[in-house]
DNA sequence: CTATGAAGTAGAGCCGACTCTAGGTCAAGC
DNA sequence: GCTTGACCTAGAGTCGGCTCTACTTCATAG
């Protein structure tokens, strides 16, 4: 049963970007959807549906979804068919704060490029005056 | 000199949204262009630039710029004219911090998205089975 | 006068998400 | 046989940004 070879810790860190110490943490705030099988030694031992689950949690993460609630989500995909409707809530929920955090950070933005433009624009304005003449 | 009656700090707390610690803490943390005046008990007295300052230290704060970077804007704005430079290179840095924030924020929505979709057409196919026949 | 409420100070506490420490196991290489 | 390095566990520590506590001072209202 050719099952795709198993990656130790430190390679599904190089390749989550996650630290050892993280992918622990990870495991225990229960937010891997599959139980992480032990090797040898009661090393772990993941497969690359642990690293692609991880890689959407780190997207969960970064858009600013906290652990408690991706852990929420894992519990319902653990427990299997039956509950998407609250997975969809979950995920609706977040994609709405998102798309507010975006709008907000915007508006942010155009205020500081605003100023950009305008310190840019007296800073030239300095800069020519001292060139020219 | 009609310079525009002040406000206290309850009554700024109420224009910017801070509590009233975070005023206090931001003022300790010299967050504020202006030296903030004392009233009679030695009350804060505040003005209306120093609302409007504030404001755009929400927007920086909300952004993602930590507390020292806003500092040390800060504190070259109180310095006054001839650092218009160095202003420009802290906005300029934190612009692009923003924008490449948007990009991973938007890579994130783009996923939560896709699923929601996903999630959305099987539920949808789940609950036209059950009414339609 | 006394109680209420808004203000003051200094400093402790909290929360989230890691990160790090201490002490141990084990396999491979010199 | 000893070192190195990757891994293990449990639990302590860190950091940023507030938030809250304890206690005081004042001014106004009842």
């Amino acid at each position: 049963m050719l099952a795709g070879m198993g990656l130790s810790i430190g390679q599904v860190a190089e390749r989550t970007g996650l630290s050892v110490h993280a992918l622990r943490f990870y495991e225990k705030e229960g937010i891997l959807a599959h139980q992480v099988h032990r090797g040898p030694g009661g090393r772990r031992v993941y497969q690359q549906q642990d690293v692609d689950w991880l890689r959407m949690c780190i997207m969960l993460r970064m858009s600013g979804m906290p652990v408690p609630e991706i852990r929420r989500y894992t519990e319902l995909v653990r427990q299997g068919d039956g509950n998407e409707l609250q997975r969809l809530d979950i995920l609706k929920e977040h994609q709405e704060r998102v798309q507010q955090q975006m709008v907000q950070l915007q508006e942010c933005l155009d205020l500081i490029t605003y100023k950009v433009g305008k310190y840019q624009d007296y800073v030239n304005s300095i800069a020519t005056r001292a060139v020219g003449q």
